[in-house]
DNA sequence: AAATCGGATGTTATATTATAACTCCCGTTA
DNA sequence: TAACGGGAGTTATAATATAACATCCGATTT
């Protein structure tokens, strides 16, 4: 109980920045990689996909669950999760795995390994495709002999937005 | 089921090394630290680490749980679970966050967060300080203006060891 | 010695996250 | 029509993790 900012509700949301567009971005590029691949983007994976886009945080399967119930009467856990694992293999969005976590993929289509700065006090997370480091780690993993399959990397702390906002605290 | 290597019950140990080795370094490190930091390295903990330590591979919580009981009746999850926190928190072992699972660390006491290579064929997890990685990872986040709190680089693939055992399958 | 305190553990219950297994529906195709 | 396959409905349960409160025990203080 330093600060006020300590117990203020409500954290930032990404302000400055059109988010109709993002959703409508990653939404079309959503829609057009499906009928490219052949595969359906149903209702409900279209929805699911919606629920994610309507912020930039990472967010819980069940609450997703909550959030889709309105709209789906019938949703249960599998109902979310068979989005998100088709969601997930499509590229469309990320799980985060050090938050058992989902967020919208800013780059679908394009390459889909990239760092996330997962910000604990507004809860977003952001897509970096930070070049030098993966390369660096290409480097470092062929040195290793590792195959990869598949990288995740997540740094946790906080955000530039959050930084202003909070300057002696967490 | 192409491949007879498929279901082949057990996967190698890492073959070529001293374990007991690794064993006695990680066990007496943590004693030492423990020591020094003034904080209490107690038959349970000093038990959970041992168990970890009893591979390179990444370990459940409950199969932590079912080891520990012949040596602890009274073990319950919350018994476990509070191992591991104080194990993470000293730095001795790390949660592997795309597992729900964990590792002892091999640098307890020097540079805690590297990248982390997890095998899935043998489920073994290898620590890499990776210096360049983390160098040019460094100044990404410098220039997003982030500030870090912690990292998990997580590579899923297959180790060399593994490679050179199944060459055309997984 | 008695009181107090803090860290560790015991204990019970429950929350949260995720999957298995089986059924039904519906559109395509042989 | 029959067979098939993908998607979704449904029920149950597995796996992971935490909350909350009680107890113990050794160290410090009175
Ligand atoms: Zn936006
Ligand atoms: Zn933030
Ligand atoms: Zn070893
Ligand atoms: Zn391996």
């Amino acid at each position: 109980m330093n600060t006020p900012i300590e117990t203020s509700p409500p954290p930032p949301p990404r302000s400055e920045h059109d988010h109709q567009k993002c959703v409508s971005e990653a939404i079309g590029t959503a829609e057009h990689l499906c009928v490219v691949r052949g595969v359906q983007l149903t209702p409900i994976r279209h929805q699911v996909l919606e629920l994610i886009w309507e912020s930039h945080k990472a967010v819980k399967a069940y609450e997703l669950l909550d959030r889709l119930k309105p709209l789906q009467s019938a949703a249960k856990p599998a109902t979310i999760y068979r989005a998100l694992d088709f969601l997930i293999e499509q590229g469309l969005i990320h799980r985060v795995e050090s938050l058992n976590a989902f967020v919208g993929c800013s780059s679908s289509g394009h390459q889909h390994e990239q760092l996330l700065l997962i910000c604990k006090h507004c809860n977003e997370v952001e897509e970096r495709p930070a070049t030098e480091v993966m390369q660096a780690l290409s480097q470092e993993l062929d040195q290793a002999g590792f195959i990869v399959h598949s990288k995740a990397i997540e740094i946790h702390g906080i955000c530039i937005k959050c930084v202003a906002l909070c300057n002696e605290q967490d």
